[in-house]
DNA sequence: CAGTGAGCGAGCTTCCGCTTGACTT
């Protein structure tokens, strides 16, 4: 029988497909890239027109072979690679390294049996600009990552620098956003709030001056407010002004990787790599009930807010079963798509009907949360727009005009598939110099005014001043950032996770309340960079490199010739950094307390220090006293107060006047916990506890000791081994890994293991993982 | 079990983008 194979990029997509392409298709997964330049060396030779070297990708070798054993049993391949710049490289790569004759090439952006098959039937061949574009986008990322990290290292006399077209430039918004920061001048302001109440009413509502934005910032200080309480306090409070207005207020798209990211950092914390990972978990499947492995969500690698015509219309059926017909808009909404080929969708569940609730017991928390994010954010995508009721009085008080506003929810529409909807609204990160700390001057408050009329006069019930600071704008959080580069075009969804991690791990900046703080490292290399490469850290570099790329794409413009305009210039500026950028360590500010000798930062094992420039003639360092937080307890040999600190052993408390005192409290064991496993030494009817040694390490020991000094340092499970009798304990799961943990047997040579059912797990990992025990009393 | 308050420093390799597992203790 005549077969055909079709590669496609993800396993995910593979099972699918095979549901619905007869067995003339063989289909197997590259699993992305297949080959890259190399990585140890440049691989590029700029001499001979930019002539790329590519190896096969050494965790592919295996992924290629099985490719290779099954285009042997097909006739044809097909391509079926994602529909866009790398997927068409990829498909390219996958032909070179297969050495496929007449590759065919497919596209669908929708794993639908109508969408593949119409794929299939308009088959064409790869397409060699696209492929171009890609090629010149990777010798670019290439050239200038394997120049400039190399460059600023050795200037910076710091090993292991590193520098890039993403992120430097993600480096460079958190530095100019600190700097921001350091410029900001607080500025004091005051409002005044009258709560108002109509005659003989119980109910109060709130009515603040000044109120517009030209005035708001018009009193500056107590005495000023003070004038403004007194002038109106004993004046007749009048409704001068009412207004009416519905407002409607449409909901938001589905998620795409930035927003989805976004979402799960405000309202449950989560970092993007974090968010990644679960939401992997949840598009990899889950096992549901007697269903098997399913798939909950669409792709997660997106930037597309597109809907799949068929899970518009399950939406659509669901909402008209649950929420009723007013809740259906007329037409489906269309998300504004962007120019191009999406090749994914938005992130959505596979299946409306699978609600939260439905999918809660077969779910971590984490991926229930992320779930029920998705979920509600797919059905109310779907759904009418809210119709909100903003109501507005102008009270007049002598001179001043005081203003309430008030909003009702008159239709709930969207808003009516998560309580926290309202919320959701105004998440926003706000940017400016006017951080608003106040939410009643905002025009959207949340308080219901009573009925008024104009002319009516009301009775004031209390007065108050309140002080008001401009904030500076906020740092970012990583999700804020990736906000920030997608909005610039910087980056893709598959590196936006990789990209703040990257930041970090390099000490460029720190999470400081889960915002981006950078580091005097941080500032040294994006300076570094801004004053040799302005060009390249350019916060439009992209989009410029990206409009050139279409033109590659186009046929337009050459690749290589793209390469060469660009490679001019920073080439250039490569030489003259490298003559003129200064060469030293990176200055930390302030002399050496034993020679003067000015204070450089270095990098040691064990991260960043401060230390004297005269090394290795001074060995001055700076000791690092930022852990020195007071328990709250004072030290009782001398009466000081007692810190936390850290040691060769780990933390203890000590005397915060040593060396004058050197007093250190004594770590106590925590009490012993019952395990309910009984001891499974012979003779002894002693019960297995869970114990801490005075350093804090976990262990499970006999109640029975000292007379049965049996230990174990997993937590036993209360069977014994089938192969060899000793008893078995439990492995709770790397952090990060999915699975619930193994279960295995306490001795060292036996080899029996099984993994841990989600009960199993539930049941004995609380005992495991419970924090060490504390020092004191 | 007890003990506990440091010391690091050169050279080693880095980019972006596509996609999932994989050593073990």
């Amino acid at each position: 029988m005549a077969r055909s194979l079709v590669i496609v990029e993800s396993p995910a997509k593979v099972r699918t497909l095979r549901n619905f392409l007869g067995d003339r298709y063989l289909i197997e997964a590259s699993m992305g890239h297949v080959r890259d330049l190399p990585k140890t060396v440049m691989g590029v030779d700029v001499e001979r027109d930019f002539e790329p070297t590519y190896r096969v990708l050494p965790d592919k070798r295996e992924t290629l072979d099985r490719l290779a054993k099954a285009a042997r049993k097909a006739d044809a391949i097909i391509l079926a690679t994602d529909p866009d710049r790398e997927g068409e490289a990829i498909a390219w790569h996958l032909a070179e390294a297969l050495k496929v004759e007449d590759p065919i090439r497919i596209e669908f952006n929708e794993i639908t049996e109508s969408a593949v098959k119409g794929a299939l039937a308009s088959p064409r061949r790869i397409d060699m600009s696209r492929v171009n574009a890609q090629q010149a986008r990777r010798v670019l990322d290439r050239l200038v990552g394997y120049r400039l990290s190399p460059l600023i290292s050795k200037k910076l006399r710091m090993r292991g620098l590193s520098a890039g077209r993403v992120q430097s430039v993600a480096l460079r918004l958190i530095v100019d956003r600190e700097r921001e920061i350091q410029a900001f001048e607080s500025q004091e302001y005051w409002s005044i709030l009258a709560e108002l109440a109509p005659q003989e009413a119980t109910l109060t509502f709130g009515a603040i001056t000044p109120f517009t934005r030209a005035t708001k910032m018009s009193v500056t200080d107590e005495a000023q407010a003070q004038g403004i309480v007194e002038h109106v306090r004993d004046k007749q409070w009048v409704v001068e002004k009412l207004t009416h207005r519905t407002i409607k207020r449409r909901p938001r798209p589905p998620f795409m990787t930035s927003t989805l990211q976004q979402a799960a950092s405000s309202r449950y914390g989560f970092g993007a790599a974090r968010t990644m990972r679960i939401a992997q978990n949840l598009y990899e499947g889950k096992q549901i009930g007697d269903e098997g492995q399913v798939g909950l969500i669409t792709y997660m690698r997106t930037d597309s807010t597109r809907v799949a015509d068929i899970a518009q219309k399950a939406a659509r059926e669901f909402i008209g079963q649950r929420y009723g017909e007013t809740y259906l808009p007329k037409k489906p909404p269309q998300y504004t798509q962007k120019k191009g080929q999406d090749a994914h969708e938005a992130i959505r569940p596979t299946d409306i009907t699978r609600t939260p609730e439905s999918v809660a017991r077969y779910l971590e928390p984490d991926e229930l949360k992320l779930y029920t994010l998705i979920w509600e954010r797919f059905i109310a995508s779907q759904m009418v727009e809210a119709r909100i009721e903003a109501s507005s009085a102008d009270v007049r008080a002598g001179e001043y005009l005081f203003r309430a506003t008030g909003s009702r929810v008159a239709f709930p529409g969207w808003m009516a598939v998560t309580k926290e909807a309202l919320a959701d609204s105004s998440e926003q990160q706000k940017k400016g110099q006017n951080g608003d700390d106040d939410e009643e001057l905002e025009s959207d408050g949340t308080q219901d005014l009573p009925p008024l009329e104009e002319g009516q006069v009301l009775d004031l019930r209390k007065l108050t001043p309140r002080q008001h600071f401009t904030q500076p704008p906020p740092r970012f959080t990583e999700a804020a950032l990736i906000a920030e580069l997608e909005k610039l075009g910087v980056g893709r969804p598959s590196t936006y996770a990789p990209t703040v991690d990257v930041i970090k791990q390099r000490e460029y900046a720190d999470l400081v309340e889960r915002r981006f703080v950078p580091s005097p490292l941080g500032f040294a290399v994006n300076d570094a960079l801004v004053g040799h490469f302005a060009h390249i850290v350019d916060t439009r570099f992209t989009a410029r490199m990206e409009e050139a790329l279409d033109s590659v794409e186009e046929g337009d413009e050459d690749w290589r010739g793209l390469l060469k305009r660009f490679y001019g210039d920073f080439a250039l500026s490569v030489s003259t950094a490298e003559e003129s950028m200064p060469d030293g360590h990176i200055d930390a500010g302030g002399t050496c307390p034993e020679c003067g000798s000015q204070l450089v930062l270095r990098r040691g094992r064990n991260g960043l220090f401060v230390a004297c420039s005269g090394y290795p003639e001074c060995r001055y360092v700076q000791r690092d006293n930022t852990e020195l937080t007071e328990t709250g307890e004072e030290c009782p040999e001398c009466g000081k107060p007692l810190v936390r600190r850290t040691g060769r052993f780990g933390p203890f408390v000590g005397c915060s006047g040593y060396p004058d005192c050197r007093y250190i409290k004594k770590r106590k064991a925590a009490e012993p916990v019952s395990t309910g496993v009984k001891c499974p030494r012979e003779g002894c009817d002693g019960e297995i506890m869970r114990r801490s040694s005075r350093r804090g390490k976990t262990f499970y020991g006999c109640s029975a000791y000292p007379k049965c000094d049996f230990v174990l340092w997993n937590r036993p499970v209360g069977e014994a081994c089938p192969e060899d009798g000793e008893p078995l304990v439990y492995k709770p799961p790397r952090k990060g890994s999915k699975g619930h943990g193994t279960i295995l047997c306490s001795n060292k040579e036996c080899s029996y293991r099984r993994d841990a059912d989600e009960a199993t797990a539930a049941a004995l990992t609380e005992a495991a993982v419970d924090p060490p025990a504390e020092e004191g009393s």
